[in-house]
DNA sequence: TAGGTTTGTAATAAAACTGTAACACTATTG
DNA sequence: CAATAGTGTTACAGTTTTATTACAAACCTA
Protein backbone atom coordinates (compact mmCIF):
# COMPACT_ATOMS: atom_id res chain seq x y z
CA UNK A 1 0.00 0.00 0.00
CA UNK A 2 1.90 3.14 -1.25
CA UNK A 3 -1.06 5.43 -2.47
CA UNK A 4 0.05 9.05 -3.01
CA UNK A 5 -1.69 11.81 -0.84
CA UNK A 6 -1.99 15.04 -0.83
CA UNK A 7 -2.55 17.31 1.81
CA UNK A 8 -3.87 20.85 1.30
CA UNK A 9 -4.07 22.79 4.86
CA UNK A 10 -2.61 26.31 5.69
CA UNK A 11 -1.31 25.43 9.08
CA UNK A 12 2.04 23.82 8.73
CA UNK A 13 1.82 21.96 12.15
CA UNK A 14 -1.01 19.97 11.09
CA UNK A 15 0.54 18.86 8.03
CA UNK A 16 3.41 18.05 9.60
CA UNK A 17 1.54 16.30 11.75
CA UNK A 18 -0.76 14.32 9.31
CA UNK A 19 2.62 13.65 6.92
CA UNK A 20 4.70 12.47 9.92
CA UNK A 21 2.15 9.99 10.58
CA UNK A 22 0.80 8.66 6.91
CA UNK A 23 4.32 8.46 6.06
CA UNK A 24 4.84 5.70 8.65
CA UNK A 25 2.22 3.95 7.16
CA UNK A 26 3.36 3.87 3.94
CA UNK A 27 1.99 6.52 2.30
CA UNK A 28 3.75 9.04 -0.33
CA UNK A 29 2.62 12.18 1.35
CA UNK A 30 3.04 15.74 -0.78
CA UNK A 31 1.23 18.86 0.75
CA UNK A 32 0.60 22.67 -0.34
CA UNK A 33 -0.44 25.55 2.20
CA UNK A 34 -1.78 27.21 -0.94
CA UNK A 35 -4.96 26.60 -2.85
CA UNK A 36 -3.87 28.22 -5.91
CA UNK A 37 -0.74 26.11 -6.29
CA UNK A 38 -2.25 23.39 -4.76
CA UNK A 39 -4.72 22.85 -7.41
CA UNK A 40 -1.91 23.08 -9.60
CA UNK A 41 0.13 20.53 -7.78
CA UNK A 42 -2.69 18.01 -8.01
CA UNK A 43 -3.29 18.43 -11.50
CA UNK A 44 0.49 17.40 -11.97
CA UNK A 45 0.79 14.91 -9.45
CA UNK A 46 -2.05 12.87 -9.40
CA UNK A 47 -2.59 11.83 -5.98
CA UNK A 48 -5.15 8.83 -5.15
CA UNK A 49 -6.41 11.05 -2.57
CA UNK A 50 -6.89 14.68 -1.11
CA UNK A 51 -7.22 16.20 1.99
CA UNK A 52 -8.74 19.56 1.96
CA UNK A 53 -8.63 22.21 4.40
CA UNK A 54 -11.71 23.52 4.61
CA UNK A 55 -10.56 27.07 5.48
CA UNK A 56 -7.80 28.20 3.38
CA UNK A 57 -6.34 31.81 2.98
CA UNK A 58 -6.71 32.36 -1.13
CA UNK A 59 -9.02 29.89 -2.53
CA UNK A 60 -11.11 27.96 -0.24
CA UNK A 61 -11.49 24.01 0.01
CA UNK A 62 -14.58 23.90 -1.27
CA UNK A 63 -13.58 25.95 -4.65
CA UNK A 64 -11.16 23.42 -4.70
CA UNK A 65 -13.15 20.82 -4.56
CA UNK A 66 -15.37 21.92 -7.14
CA UNK A 67 -13.07 22.48 -9.83
CA UNK A 68 -11.51 18.81 -9.26
CA UNK A 69 -14.46 17.25 -9.28
CA UNK A 70 -16.26 19.30 -12.02
CA UNK A 71 -13.03 18.33 -14.01
CA UNK A 72 -13.90 14.30 -15.88
CA UNK A 73 -10.17 13.97 -15.13
CA UNK A 74 -9.53 14.36 -11.56
CA UNK A 75 -13.00 13.64 -10.53
CA UNK A 76 -12.58 10.11 -9.61
CA UNK A 77 -10.02 11.22 -6.84
CA UNK A 78 -11.12 10.91 -3.33
CA UNK A 79 -11.42 13.90 -1.81
CA UNK A 80 -11.48 14.48 2.27
CA UNK A 81 -12.32 17.32 3.59
CA UNK A 82 -11.43 18.73 7.01
CA UNK A 83 -13.54 21.04 8.63
CA UNK A 84 -13.37 23.16 11.95
CA UNK A 85 -16.01 22.18 14.30
CA UNK A 86 -19.24 24.12 14.04
CA UNK A 87 -19.06 24.26 10.64
CA UNK A 88 -21.88 21.32 10.79
CA UNK A 89 -23.68 23.12 7.67
CA UNK A 90 -20.49 23.13 5.84
CA UNK A 91 -20.43 19.38 6.09
CA UNK A 92 -23.21 19.15 3.97
CA UNK A 93 -21.83 21.64 1.50
CA UNK A 94 -18.69 20.14 1.22
CA UNK A 95 -20.65 16.98 0.27
CA UNK A 96 -23.05 18.57 -1.88
CA UNK A 97 -19.90 20.29 -3.94
CA UNK A 98 -18.61 16.14 -3.91
CA UNK A 99 -15.66 15.19 -1.28
CA UNK A 100 -16.49 11.63 -0.13
CA UNK A 101 -16.03 12.46 2.95
CA UNK A 102 -15.03 14.76 6.01
CA UNK A 103 -13.53 15.02 8.93
CA UNK A 104 -14.08 17.49 11.67
CA UNK A 105 -11.12 19.40 13.38
CA UNK A 106 -10.20 18.34 15.67
CA UNK A 107 -9.49 15.24 14.28
CA UNK A 108 -8.31 12.02 16.21
CA UNK A 109 -5.52 10.37 13.75
CA UNK A 110 -6.55 7.14 13.94
CA UNK A 111 -10.45 8.17 12.25
CA UNK A 112 -8.50 10.32 9.91
CA UNK A 113 -7.19 6.89 8.80
CA UNK A 114 -9.72 4.74 8.97
CA UNK A 115 -11.31 7.21 6.20
CA UNK A 116 -8.54 7.43 4.04
CA UNK A 117 -8.28 3.75 4.22
CA UNK A 118 -12.22 3.11 3.44
CA UNK A 119 -11.96 5.80 0.68
CA UNK A 120 -9.12 4.36 -0.68
CA UNK A 121 -10.18 0.67 -0.97
CA UNK A 122 -13.47 2.21 -2.22
CA UNK A 123 -12.03 3.64 -5.09
CA UNK A 124 -9.07 1.80 -5.76
CA UNK A 125 -10.24 -1.54 -6.95
CA UNK A 126 -7.16 -2.92 -8.59
CA UNK A 127 -9.46 -4.04 -11.55
CA UNK A 128 -7.67 -3.68 -14.42
CA UNK A 129 -4.45 -4.50 -13.78
CA UNK A 130 -2.68 -7.22 -15.12
CA UNK A 131 -0.50 -8.75 -12.05
CA UNK A 132 -1.59 -7.54 -8.74
CA UNK A 133 -0.38 -8.81 -5.35
CA UNK A 134 -1.15 -8.57 -2.06
CA UNK A 135 1.05 -9.53 0.69
CA UNK A 136 3.37 -12.41 -0.64
CA UNK A 137 0.92 -13.30 -3.08
CA UNK A 138 0.99 -12.34 -6.33
CA UNK A 139 -1.39 -12.93 -9.79
CA UNK A 140 -0.45 -12.53 -12.97
CA UNK A 141 -3.40 -12.04 -15.11
CA UNK A 142 -2.04 -12.68 -18.31
CA UNK A 143 0.02 -15.89 -18.10
CA UNK A 144 -2.68 -17.10 -15.33
CA UNK A 145 -0.19 -17.50 -13.05
CA UNK A 146 -0.55 -17.28 -9.10
CA UNK A 147 2.99 -16.87 -6.85
CA UNK A 148 2.95 -17.29 -3.04
CA UNK A 149 6.36 -15.79 -2.59
CA UNK A 150 8.73 -16.85 -4.98
CA UNK A 151 6.79 -20.46 -5.43
CA UNK A 152 4.35 -21.15 -8.15
CA UNK A 153 1.05 -22.13 -7.41
CA UNK A 154 -1.19 -24.25 -9.34
CA UNK A 155 -4.68 -23.25 -9.10
CA UNK A 156 -8.03 -25.41 -10.55
CA UNK A 157 -10.40 -22.90 -12.27
CA UNK A 158 -13.02 -21.85 -9.99
CA UNK A 159 -10.10 -21.31 -7.15
CA UNK A 160 -8.33 -18.87 -9.45
CA UNK A 161 -11.37 -16.97 -10.47
CA UNK A 162 -12.20 -16.90 -6.54
CA UNK A 163 -8.92 -15.53 -5.26
CA UNK A 164 -8.70 -13.24 -8.84
CA UNK A 165 -11.95 -11.67 -7.22
CA UNK A 166 -10.95 -11.59 -3.27
CA UNK A 167 -7.70 -9.51 -4.51
CA UNK A 168 -9.75 -6.94 -6.34
CA UNK A 169 -10.99 -5.82 -2.99
CA UNK A 170 -8.56 -7.32 0.03
CA UNK A 171 -9.69 -7.17 3.21
CA UNK A 172 -13.66 -6.83 1.76
CA UNK A 173 -15.92 -9.05 3.48
CA UNK A 174 -18.02 -11.29 0.90
CA UNK A 175 -21.20 -13.46 2.14
CA UNK A 176 -21.27 -16.58 0.02
CA UNK A 177 -24.00 -15.23 -2.09
CA UNK A 178 -21.86 -12.95 -3.30
CA UNK A 179 -19.32 -15.00 -4.32
CA UNK A 180 -21.59 -17.10 -6.06
CA UNK A 181 -23.29 -14.38 -7.49
CA UNK A 182 -19.35 -12.96 -8.78
CA UNK A 183 -17.37 -15.63 -8.79
CA UNK A 184 -19.76 -18.51 -10.61
CA UNK A 185 -22.22 -16.08 -12.35
CA UNK A 186 -25.40 -14.74 -11.76
CA UNK A 187 -27.89 -17.53 -12.26
CA UNK A 188 -26.67 -20.49 -11.55
CA UNK A 189 -27.93 -22.36 -8.97
CA UNK A 190 -25.80 -24.06 -6.62
CA UNK A 191 -25.67 -24.97 -2.94
CA UNK A 192 -24.31 -22.32 -0.83
CA UNK A 193 -22.65 -24.64 1.22
CA UNK A 194 -20.24 -25.03 -2.01
CA UNK A 195 -18.10 -22.03 -1.64
CA UNK A 196 -17.04 -23.65 1.88
CA UNK A 197 -15.48 -26.14 -0.15
CA UNK A 198 -13.86 -24.12 -2.67
CA UNK A 199 -12.30 -21.95 -0.02
CA UNK A 200 -10.92 -24.99 1.73
CA UNK A 201 -9.42 -25.92 -1.85
CA UNK A 202 -8.18 -22.27 -2.33
CA UNK A 203 -6.69 -21.97 1.04
CA UNK A 204 -5.25 -25.35 1.10
CA UNK A 205 -3.23 -24.20 -2.25
CA UNK A 206 -2.05 -20.86 -1.51
CA UNK A 207 -1.03 -22.09 2.41
CA UNK A 208 2.51 -23.30 2.19
CA UNK A 209 4.13 -24.50 4.63
CA UNK A 210 4.64 -22.34 7.70
CA UNK A 211 3.18 -19.10 5.70
CA UNK A 212 0.44 -17.53 7.18
CA UNK A 213 -3.33 -17.85 6.60
CA UNK A 214 -4.66 -15.37 3.78
CA UNK A 215 -8.57 -16.16 4.19
CA UNK A 216 -10.53 -15.01 7.06
CA UNK A 217 -13.48 -16.80 8.01
CA UNK A 218 -16.20 -14.43 9.04
CA UNK A 219 -18.53 -16.05 11.40
CA UNK A 220 -22.35 -15.20 9.82
CA UNK A 221 -20.76 -12.80 7.01
CA UNK A 222 -18.47 -14.40 4.91
CA UNK A 223 -15.11 -14.73 3.99
CA UNK A 224 -12.20 -11.91 3.12
CA UNK A 225 -8.36 -12.34 1.73
CA UNK A 226 -7.31 -10.77 4.67
CA UNK B 1 -26.61 -0.06 3.08
CA UNK B 2 -28.52 -1.20 6.34
CA UNK B 3 -31.06 1.84 6.89
CA UNK B 4 -34.74 1.23 8.01
CA UNK B 5 -36.88 3.05 6.23
CA UNK B 6 -40.65 3.29 7.25
CA UNK B 7 -43.07 3.93 4.72
CA UNK B 8 -46.46 5.78 5.79
CA UNK B 9 -49.16 6.11 2.90
CA UNK B 10 -52.44 4.86 2.03
CA UNK B 11 -51.99 3.46 -1.13
CA UNK B 12 -51.26 -0.24 -1.15
CA UNK B 13 -49.92 -0.65 -4.40
CA UNK B 14 -47.10 2.44 -4.11
CA UNK B 15 -46.15 0.78 -0.81
CA UNK B 16 -45.69 -2.18 -2.25
CA UNK B 17 -43.49 -0.61 -5.08
CA UNK B 18 -41.40 1.47 -3.28
CA UNK B 19 -40.51 -1.31 -0.75
CA UNK B 20 -39.65 -3.64 -3.38
CA UNK B 21 -37.41 -1.15 -4.86
CA UNK B 22 -35.56 -0.25 -1.47
CA UNK B 23 -35.40 -3.92 -0.57
CA UNK B 24 -33.85 -5.08 -3.68
CA UNK B 25 -30.84 -1.57 -2.63
CA UNK B 26 -30.25 -3.16 0.69
CA UNK B 27 -32.57 -1.19 2.99
CA UNK B 28 -34.97 -2.50 5.77
CA UNK B 29 -38.11 -1.33 4.65
CA UNK B 30 -41.56 -1.04 7.20
CA UNK B 31 -44.71 0.38 6.58
CA UNK B 32 -48.28 1.58 7.85
CA UNK B 33 -51.19 2.62 6.02
CA UNK B 34 -52.25 4.60 9.05
CA UNK B 35 -51.36 7.64 10.73
CA UNK B 36 -51.87 6.78 14.52
CA UNK B 37 -50.43 3.49 14.16
CA UNK B 38 -47.78 4.71 12.15
CA UNK B 39 -46.54 7.08 14.88
CA UNK B 40 -46.58 4.44 17.67
CA UNK B 41 -44.42 2.31 15.18
CA UNK B 42 -42.33 4.68 14.42
CA UNK B 43 -41.30 5.19 17.78
CA UNK B 44 -41.19 1.73 18.96
CA UNK B 45 -38.70 1.12 15.60
CA UNK B 46 -36.84 4.03 15.34
CA UNK B 47 -36.14 3.93 11.51
CA UNK B 48 -33.67 5.66 9.99
CA UNK B 49 -36.00 7.94 7.78
CA UNK B 50 -39.27 8.07 7.27
CA UNK B 51 -41.12 8.47 4.09
CA UNK B 52 -44.63 10.66 4.59
CA UNK B 53 -47.58 10.45 2.52
CA UNK B 54 -48.97 13.96 2.81
CA UNK B 55 -53.06 12.79 2.40
CA UNK B 56 -53.80 10.53 4.89
CA UNK B 57 -57.36 9.09 5.88
CA UNK B 58 -56.93 9.64 9.66
CA UNK B 59 -54.10 11.85 11.00
CA UNK B 60 -52.60 13.85 8.16
CA UNK B 61 -48.61 13.20 7.07
CA UNK B 62 -48.27 17.30 8.34
CA UNK B 63 -49.43 15.95 11.72
CA UNK B 64 -47.26 12.79 12.24
CA UNK B 65 -44.29 15.43 11.05
CA UNK B 66 -45.31 17.84 13.48
CA UNK B 67 -45.36 15.30 16.41
CA UNK B 68 -42.05 13.69 15.42
CA UNK B 69 -40.18 17.10 14.64
CA UNK B 70 -41.24 17.97 18.39
CA UNK B 71 -40.03 15.49 20.23
CA UNK B 72 -36.59 15.65 20.99
CA UNK B 73 -35.91 12.22 21.04
CA UNK B 74 -37.70 11.49 17.54
CA UNK B 75 -36.88 14.77 16.06
CA UNK B 76 -33.18 13.86 14.60
CA UNK B 77 -35.10 11.19 12.01
CA UNK B 78 -35.54 12.74 8.46
CA UNK B 79 -38.55 12.88 6.97
CA UNK B 80 -39.53 13.33 2.87
CA UNK B 81 -42.95 14.08 2.41
CA UNK B 82 -44.38 12.27 -0.21
CA UNK B 83 -47.49 15.30 -1.70
CA UNK B 84 -49.23 15.18 -4.66
CA UNK B 85 -48.89 17.36 -7.91
CA UNK B 86 -50.24 21.14 -7.37
CA UNK B 87 -50.63 20.61 -3.76
CA UNK B 88 -47.43 23.26 -4.07
CA UNK B 89 -48.15 24.96 -1.05
CA UNK B 90 -48.36 22.16 1.07
CA UNK B 91 -45.06 21.73 0.14
CA UNK B 92 -43.91 24.71 1.98
CA UNK B 93 -45.99 23.96 5.02
CA UNK B 94 -44.55 20.41 4.82
CA UNK B 95 -41.15 22.15 5.42
CA UNK B 96 -42.08 24.66 7.71
CA UNK B 97 -43.53 21.62 9.58
CA UNK B 98 -40.38 20.28 9.59
CA UNK B 99 -40.32 17.73 6.45
CA UNK B 100 -36.19 17.76 5.06
CA UNK B 101 -37.37 17.30 1.80
CA UNK B 102 -40.20 16.57 -0.22
CA UNK B 103 -40.87 14.83 -3.57
CA UNK B 104 -43.98 15.22 -5.68
CA UNK B 105 -46.38 12.40 -6.81
CA UNK B 106 -45.90 10.93 -9.25
CA UNK B 107 -42.60 10.45 -8.80
CA UNK B 108 -39.92 8.42 -10.39
CA UNK B 109 -38.38 6.06 -8.55
CA UNK B 110 -34.87 7.14 -9.46
CA UNK B 111 -35.67 10.62 -8.10
CA UNK B 112 -36.78 9.49 -4.48
CA UNK B 113 -34.19 7.10 -4.12
CA UNK B 114 -31.55 9.76 -5.12
CA UNK B 115 -33.37 12.23 -2.45
CA UNK B 116 -33.21 9.12 0.62
CA UNK B 117 -29.39 9.02 -0.18
CA UNK B 118 -28.71 12.38 -0.14
CA UNK B 119 -30.51 12.53 3.11
CA UNK B 120 -29.05 9.77 4.63
CA UNK B 121 -25.71 10.67 3.97
CA UNK B 122 -26.17 14.26 5.12
CA UNK B 123 -28.22 13.27 8.24
CA UNK B 124 -27.40 10.16 9.23
CA UNK B 125 -24.01 9.55 8.17
CA UNK B 126 -23.56 6.72 10.56
CA UNK B 127 -25.88 4.99 8.65
CA UNK B 128 -24.56 5.09 5.22
CA UNK B 129 -21.14 4.80 6.18
CA UNK B 130 -18.71 2.77 5.88
CA UNK B 131 -16.58 3.53 9.14
CA UNK B 132 -17.95 4.96 12.09
CA UNK B 133 -16.54 5.31 15.58
CA UNK B 134 -17.80 6.76 18.61
CA UNK B 135 -15.37 7.41 21.03
CA UNK B 136 -12.59 5.58 21.04
CA UNK B 137 -14.48 2.77 19.78
CA UNK B 138 -14.31 2.04 15.72
CA UNK B 139 -16.36 -0.40 13.46
CA UNK B 140 -15.43 -1.22 9.73
CA UNK B 141 -18.53 -2.76 8.04
CA UNK B 142 -16.52 -3.45 4.89
CA UNK B 143 -13.77 -5.45 6.67
CA UNK B 144 -16.09 -6.08 9.33
CA UNK B 145 -13.33 -5.42 12.13
CA UNK B 146 -14.22 -3.52 15.33
CA UNK B 147 -11.59 -1.42 17.08
CA UNK B 148 -11.04 0.21 20.88
CA UNK B 149 -7.64 2.48 20.18
CA UNK B 150 -5.41 0.77 18.31
CA UNK B 151 -6.47 -2.94 19.07
CA UNK B 152 -8.58 -5.25 17.11
CA UNK B 153 -11.44 -6.47 19.28
CA UNK B 154 -13.35 -9.58 17.99
CA UNK B 155 -16.95 -9.53 18.43
CA UNK B 156 -19.42 -12.47 17.57
CA UNK B 157 -22.16 -11.96 14.87
CA UNK B 158 -24.89 -10.58 17.55
CA UNK B 159 -22.99 -8.82 19.64
CA UNK B 160 -21.56 -7.28 16.57
CA UNK B 161 -25.02 -6.41 15.37
CA UNK B 162 -26.04 -4.81 18.64
CA UNK B 163 -22.91 -2.65 18.00
CA UNK B 164 -23.61 -1.55 14.85
CA UNK B 165 -26.92 -0.78 15.75
CA UNK B 166 -26.23 1.39 18.88
CA UNK B 167 -23.40 3.02 17.17
CA UNK B 168 -25.87 4.53 14.64
CA UNK B 169 -27.60 6.51 17.97
CA UNK B 170 -24.82 6.96 20.16
CA UNK B 171 -26.19 8.33 23.37
CA UNK B 172 -29.69 6.71 22.49
CA UNK B 173 -31.43 4.45 24.96
CA UNK B 174 -33.11 1.42 23.78
CA UNK B 175 -35.57 -0.83 25.15
CA UNK B 176 -34.44 -4.38 25.38
CA UNK B 177 -37.92 -4.82 22.89
CA UNK B 178 -35.98 -2.36 20.44
CA UNK B 179 -33.20 -4.00 20.77
CA UNK B 180 -34.72 -7.68 19.91
CA UNK B 181 -36.69 -5.93 16.77
CA UNK B 182 -33.81 -4.25 15.89
CA UNK B 183 -30.75 -6.49 16.15
CA UNK B 184 -32.16 -9.70 16.26
CA UNK B 185 -35.13 -8.97 14.02
CA UNK B 186 -38.92 -8.72 13.77
CA UNK B 187 -40.74 -11.88 14.49
CA UNK B 188 -38.37 -14.02 16.34
CA UNK B 189 -39.42 -15.10 19.71
CA UNK B 190 -36.62 -14.24 22.56
CA UNK B 191 -36.58 -13.71 25.85
CA UNK B 192 -35.73 -10.24 27.00
CA UNK B 193 -34.01 -10.58 29.51
CA UNK B 194 -31.39 -12.47 26.88
CA UNK B 195 -30.34 -9.26 26.06
CA UNK B 196 -28.46 -8.67 29.45
CA UNK B 197 -26.77 -11.37 28.46
CA UNK B 198 -25.22 -10.23 25.17
CA UNK B 199 -25.28 -6.55 26.44
CA UNK B 200 -22.79 -8.23 29.14
CA UNK B 201 -20.70 -10.50 26.45
CA UNK B 202 -20.44 -7.05 24.15
CA UNK B 203 -19.30 -5.20 27.40
CA UNK B 204 -16.83 -7.33 28.06
CA UNK B 205 -15.30 -7.68 24.50
CA UNK B 206 -14.75 -3.67 23.99
CA UNK B 207 -13.58 -3.05 27.95
CA UNK B 208 -10.22 -3.24 27.02
CA UNK B 209 -8.53 -3.08 30.41
CA UNK B 210 -8.18 0.50 32.07
CA UNK B 211 -10.97 1.85 29.18
CA UNK B 212 -14.17 3.15 30.46
CA UNK B 213 -17.20 2.06 29.92
CA UNK B 214 -19.28 2.90 26.98
CA UNK B 215 -22.56 0.88 27.34
CA UNK B 216 -24.67 2.28 30.01
CA UNK B 217 -27.71 0.95 31.99
CA UNK B 218 -30.74 2.85 32.50
CA UNK B 219 -32.64 1.30 35.11
CA UNK B 220 -36.20 0.26 34.01
CA UNK B 221 -35.25 1.68 30.47
CA UNK B 222 -33.21 -0.15 28.35
CA UNK B 223 -29.19 0.72 27.34
CA UNK B 224 -27.56 3.14 25.76
CA UNK B 225 -23.58 3.36 23.92
CA UNK B 226 -22.64 6.84 25.82
C1' DT C 1 -11.42 -42.77 -25.57
C1' DA C 2 -8.40 -43.56 -21.47
C1' DG C 3 -6.64 -41.23 -17.73
C1' DG C 4 -6.33 -37.63 -15.05
C1' DT C 5 -8.69 -33.12 -13.16
C1' DT C 6 -12.14 -30.58 -11.48
C1' DT C 7 -16.84 -29.95 -9.41
C1' DG C 8 -20.81 -29.92 -6.60
C1' DT C 9 -23.05 -32.42 -2.86
C1' DA C 10 -23.80 -34.80 1.08
C1' DA C 11 -22.29 -36.71 5.36
C1' DT C 12 -19.74 -36.11 9.47
C1' DA C 13 -16.71 -33.76 12.70
C1' DA C 14 -15.36 -29.70 14.98
C1' DA C 15 -15.88 -25.18 16.55
C1' DA C 16 -18.30 -21.17 17.83
C1' DC C 17 -22.31 -18.99 19.34
C1' DT C 18 -26.95 -18.63 21.67
C1' DG C 19 -30.65 -18.49 24.84
C1' DT C 20 -32.10 -19.85 29.50
C1' DA C 21 -32.32 -20.38 34.00
C1' DA C 22 -30.54 -19.88 38.47
C1' DC C 23 -28.41 -17.16 41.69
C1' DA C 24 -25.92 -12.81 43.14
C1' DC C 25 -26.07 -8.21 43.47
C1' DT C 26 -27.83 -3.22 43.56
C1' DA C 27 -30.97 0.45 43.51
C1' DT C 28 -35.57 1.99 44.97
C1' DT C 29 -39.44 2.44 47.88
C1' DG C 30 -42.23 2.85 51.74
C1' DC D 1 -34.33 -1.52 57.07
C1' DA D 2 -36.88 -5.03 54.78
C1' DA D 3 -39.20 -5.95 50.71
C1' DT D 4 -39.21 -5.55 45.91
C1' DA D 5 -38.00 -4.81 41.33
C1' DG D 6 -34.40 -4.44 38.07
C1' DT D 7 -29.56 -5.89 36.58
C1' DG D 8 -25.25 -8.49 36.55
C1' DT D 9 -22.97 -12.96 36.18
C1' DT D 10 -22.24 -17.51 35.26
C1' DA D 11 -22.57 -22.12 33.57
C1' DC D 12 -24.29 -25.09 30.28
C1' DA D 13 -27.01 -27.67 26.98
C1' DG D 14 -28.69 -27.04 22.56
C1' DT D 15 -28.24 -24.96 18.16
C1' DT D 16 -26.04 -22.95 14.33
C1' DT D 17 -22.25 -22.35 11.51
C1' DT D 18 -17.99 -23.79 9.50
C1' DA D 19 -14.29 -27.33 8.33
C1' DT D 20 -13.11 -31.53 6.39
C1' DT D 21 -13.55 -35.59 3.82
C1' DA D 22 -15.07 -38.73 0.40
C1' DC D 23 -17.16 -39.61 -3.88
C1' DA D 24 -19.65 -39.85 -8.21
C1' DA D 25 -20.47 -37.19 -12.15
C1' DA D 26 -18.83 -33.96 -15.45
C1' DC D 27 -14.98 -32.20 -17.92
C1' DC D 28 -10.65 -31.97 -20.22
C1' DT D 29 -6.67 -33.36 -22.77
C1' DA D 30 -3.71 -35.88 -25.20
Amino acid sequence: MNAKIFIVEDEKPIITLIKYNLEKEGYKVSSSENGEEALKEIKESAPDLVLLDWMLPDLSGIEICKQLKKSAQYKSIPIIMLTAKGEEEDKVRGLNVGADDYVTKPFSYPELLARIEALLRRSKPSVAQDVISFEDLKIDRITRRVYRGKKEISLGPTEYNLLDFFIKNPKRVYSREQLLENVWGNDINIESRTVDVHIRRLRQAINIAGSKELIRTVRSAGYSLD
